[in-house]
DNA sequence: GAATAATCGAGACGGTACGTCCTGTCTTCAA
DNA sequence: TTGAAGACAGGACGTACCGTCTCGATTATTC
């Protein structure tokens, strides 16, 4: 597959779009995506700059593809046994989230800054880069209230909605979030165990 | 207070200041704020662009000032009677909150989008914007422990986190917000009625 | 002759010169040359860029060849009898010349600024296209003197200089140039008739 | 008199736009007006790119103003004794004139060039450069009528056009042009001495 | 009342980044 | 080997803002 190379004319230097990609994710993170310029980055990464608007229209395109490039893989449960409780995997999951942003928050913010201003953006970033995570938990959540973690009546779109939200609204706001955070957004979404009628799952 | 009117000089015309906060709102709000400049803002208030730098030091500072100046008395609940429910009154507000936001909402996502790339801005915005609004919700979340419509161990600062993560997350994600997702917000808030121990109001 | 077509590959497209010439020439009669880019006139042609640079070596060298191809046959007197006077000769050829000009006066223009600043363009130009023209003057007016029609100490050179910079200079001047500007040169030239002395072709 | 300075708002730093001139007339005369770019006169001036395109529109318009505000004062026949012939003063203004080509003949021929392909370009430049040089020749040979040096049916304008067109075809040719040619122009206009009638000035 | 001092409208200035355009070279596939 | 297509390095362009500054004019307080 990938069986692009039948267009005509010189191919793209992939080599030199990843060292733009590479560039673009290092100065981000050094200096946040606002003080970040497209000079800057071509620059950094030894090409000119008329090749990055070769490629992407803007910066926040860029930098929104080099994101993804190094985050695709990684749209990934922690490796949690399944024999865990929904509840354990989602604290293992936001855990894991938590412990990156400790180190990456500000690319995620300046990120979702940039959406608020470019439709398209927003966009696509909620399509590549939101959506996979939100579903993750959604996932999760409906399978908690197949084995009779979550009541029946939960709604795993609003609590989906809810949990991302409360460490968006933390992340936003320049607050710390740590593992403490995690338990107890876990523990507030599980609060007060199975549902009232009988689990599902349990004859 | 703020009696310093003796300085020698020509005083500041506070008309103009007036003017500037207004043109400042209307052009956010029209254009957004990244696509605002301090020259059109001043153009628009018939105002010399120096005046605006006499007072504040920088377009957020200017925008988040306009905004206070224009909102300063709207941090209230809405006029629902205290008779009703936590539940109920948590339901009123997140649907007054959403009537805002369904007309002025691109306001706030870029004041968000601002604080992203600015930490003093991040600081003023989060202290007389943002504190105040989740504080309401933290106090009703504690009578409502109180009186036993959460069970003692519910987290109010978690689920205010929760419950304002809520909808900055749909709004970010440039998402509809309506009296549905209030509804359905608070029905998680409020899942499965009093705490298991005895409701401690209803002997 | 020039029978280079020995050579092994694909053979040059000449239908495509062809095109890339009558392109050029199009564009630049329209645009002027300065506003004639490379890229424009392979469109236009339909052809590669590339295609142009295999051939010329640069845009000046490119409209150059299409302006020789295009007036390569019509370097010469206009139809008058031999049997007119040269002073009547002269006027003719001007005024066959200015009529040209009208026309296509602005491609002149264009190709005199580009010799400006390009030495080679700028020799090519005089070699090729002002030379031929200044010599069919120049033998002219030694014609006139073997005739009597001017005196024998008039030179040759310097007043076929003054004749093609009479016009040059209103050309790039931006000025009218029409039949009596010819009739008012030729006069200046042959002013006062023959030589003091006798003729020396009527005994 | 020049009492500009009742307009509001910072004036203008006419020292820096001094050696914004300055500096663009060194530039043109070292590499030529085409390879002369807005930021190297700016940045040999020690001044922002943005201050050339507040006062001037464009690189054309600044290295006219420069020439003219070199040249304002120079627009004079040299020093020649009014008891001299015209003939002898045309000879002498000639020289003149070329001895000045002979160093800054690029520049004029970079104007010329700069001129054929902007109508307003090339008007400010014959107003303010060329016309005042044409009607110093163009009175000079009226004169020359008036004492009889030139037949009464000469044509001072198309004398003048053919005059100057003889050094400018010279100068665009890429062309020496020396004190040799000043006598043959000279000898050319005033061949064959005075009007066949009785000159005027000798009874 | 005159001197002093701060503000205001206006706009030039140094500076940074932008996105576009063009040139001449190169690298691919297909003829 | 050429042609069509198009990416690449490099560099100028003109625009848009920013924050600072310098004017003349205005309006208070202080002397």
């Amino acid at each position: 597959m990938e069986r692009e190379r039948n267009r005509a004319g010189r191919p793209r230097n992939e080599v030199a779009i990843a060292a733009v990609r590479k560039a673009a994710m290092r100065l981000v993170r050094s200096q946040g995506y606002r003080n970040v310029t497209i000079a800057a980055i071509a620059q950094e990464a030894g090409v000119a700059r008329q090749t990055l608007y070769n490629r992407w229209t803007a910066k926040a395109d860029l930098v929104l593809d080099a994101i993804f490039a190094e985050t695709a893989r990684s749209v990934d449960l922690p490796p949690v046994p399944e024999s865990c409780t929904c509840s354990e995997r989602l604290e293992a999951f936001l855990t894991s989230v938590f412990a990156h942003l400790a180190s990456d928050g500000g690319t995620l913010r300046s990120l979702i800054a940039a959406a608020q201003e470019d439709g398209e953006f927003c966009a696509a970033f909620r399509e590549r880069f939101v959506l996979p995570r939100e579903l993750l938990v959604t996932r999760l959540l409906i399978e908690a209230k197949l084995v009779g973690e979550l009541p029946h009546d939960a709604d795993p779109e609003t609590l989906s909605a809810m949990i991302h939200g409360a460490f968006w609204y933390r992340l936003l706001n320049g607050l710390q979030i740590d593992a403490t955070f995690s338990h107890a957004i876990t523990a507030m979404v599980f609060a007060r165990g199975p549902s009232k009628s009988e689990p599902l799952n349990h004859p």
